[in-house]
DNA sequence: ACGGTCCATACGCCTAGGGATATCAGACCA
DNA sequence: TGGTCTGATATCCCTAGGCGTATGGACCGT
């Protein structure tokens, strides 16, 4: 691609008189004095090599070779105005696309309020949602396949991303409405000690996966694994099926299984954090305007 | 379409500069060095009004902005340089259309060798060929439907065409095969007094209609007209059926029938031109070319 | 801590190009 | 033949933008 050494203003010129094919009228048209239109013109053929209009005694008529460059410089103009305004809304962050990773707990709990808030906000945005575990949101993260990760326990090790917690809930134990302990209002942790546990498999998140084995060990035992599952919605199923029981963030509880039974645990104080991930530095307007939409929108605690 | 102010070099650094993602590189490709290009972009970035690139510590990115302009910007470009050479060459007449309107009767004579030539200095002109009578072909000359025409005599009377002579040739007696007449090598133009004739309408050509008749006048005789044929090819084919005799100029011998025979007439002088017409002051660079051919091309006389 | 890499900034220089006004030249018309 | 319309030319002015060299400042490796 070579550079056409060309200022755009001749284009616009030669295109403004294509269409008047009148030098005073096409002048009055761009707002200037006729003879510069004239030396417009003529700079521009000038650079084609040939005429561009035929100047006959009364009229002034395109040749063949502005019949061949006019809609050339047609696009042109149109491609550029166009790309500018474009690339415009989107660096002003009116229009574009956000890539947004998530955590398939949280679509019971701050995604919907999120997307909505957001999407009343820029209507103009396009919102690639992807369902994801924590660690593949990390590593999206810094492939830059996704701009936004909505994901739990935030990790501390990672100096590129922004972390900022959406939501802080308290743990809740899962049991089958079978079990023993489901007849207590709370549960406390070491009661639990006994019983298989079905757990999310620590590759998926390991920094909720060593919350939970740690809120054990302080209670003064280590789960037995029973079985892994990814999603909630599998360990509860797991669990109303009996194999075994589990620790949960308290949103899960949106999920209703007859079978299933959750319960407070004692000590009350442990909590999850759920946060929104972005890299710091992202030059996305996007990025910052979802950000200031977390701020704002506060959804309902569980 | 309102004018983007924007010199062209930049986008083409900033093209570049996208390619490359880094302005060394970036700079060295353009020959110039990188402190220029560092302001080429920030200049180009000040009138989108955001940032093109993300520069971070070792690595130069498109930012969403920059992403979105890319592709309009290489746009522009490719089609500017496109229509610029596009230009140039319909310019300088190495490409283009040449529309062309003939008398159906040259198809036979001096359009194949006229055609045959330009094609072959020219392959790249697409040449449009229709076939009109004469009248019609000054009014498509005028009306800018056709850039070139060939016809039979010229008409005097039309200050805004040129005309150039490309073929002169003798008049012949057509007769029917059993016409007494046929008989005699050569017909004196008296003779034929008596016989109906079958004659082109006045309207699609009068130079040569008032030529033939002109003949006749001078014999001393006007032609009793029986029936009116456009082309030539039907004057044969009526005479043949013995409708009438005809005046046609020489070079129609080309048209083959078993019961028509051409002969020479007395007085023998008479003879009408084949003209090529143009527009004078036509910019197109073609019809000179087509013009230069004409004085080269010199085809077989009838 | 120290060069090396990489991009930005700061000058200074220069030209191309855009603008205006005044004037000229040809065509056309009354 | 003189007025009008239209486009081209001639000057002059101004500034935007392009380039270079020199320098600064952040980061990264050893």
């Amino acid at each position: 691609m070579d550079r056409p050494e060309l200022p755009l203003q001749q284009l616009h010129a030669f295109v403004v008189l294509a269409e008047e094919l009148h030098f005073g009228h096409a002048a009055a048209r761009l707002g200037i004095a006729q003879p510069p239109l004239s030396q417009q013109i003529r700079r521009l053929e000038d650079k084609v090599g040939h005429a561009l209009f035929h100047r006959a005694p009364g009229r002034v008529t395109l040749t063949p070779a502005g019949r061949e460059l006019l809609p050339a410089a047609r696009r042109a103009l149109t491609d550029l105005t166009d790309g500018l305004a474009a690339a415009r809304a989107v660096g002003s962050g009116r229009t574009g696309t956000l890539r947004i990773g998530f955590a398939a707990s949280l679509a019971l709990t701050v995604l919907p309020g999120l997307l909505r808030t957001f999407r009343h906000r820029f209507p103009g945005v396009r919102l690639d949602i992807h369902e994801m575990t924590t660690a593949p949101q990390i590593a999206a993260l810094h492939d830059r396949t996704i701009d936004i990760g909505l994901l739990r326990e935030p990790p501390a090790d990672q100096p590129e991303l922004g972390f900022r917690t959406v939501l802080s809930e308290p743990f809740v134990a899962v049991l089958p409405a079978a079990h023993p302990l489901a007849a207590q209002r709370t549960v406390r942790l070491a009661q639990l000690a006994d019983s298989p546990f079905v757990l999310l498999p620590r590759e998926v998140g390991p920094q909720l996966r060593d919350r939970i084995t740690g809120l054990c060990a302080e209670a003064g035992f280590t789960p037995r694994t029973a079985q892994h599952a990814v999603e909630w919605q599998t360990v509860c199923a797991l669990v109303e099926t009996g194999l075994g029981v589990s620790l949960a963030p308290a949103s899960i509880r949106r999920i209703r299984l007859k079978g299933v039974a959750f319960r407070r645990i004692e000590p009350g104080d442990a909590r999850t954090r759920v946060a929104v991930a972005w890299r710091e530095n992202d030059p996305n307007p996007l990025v910052a305007h979802l950000l200031a939409a977390v701020g704002q929108d506060r959804p309902d605690r569980v």
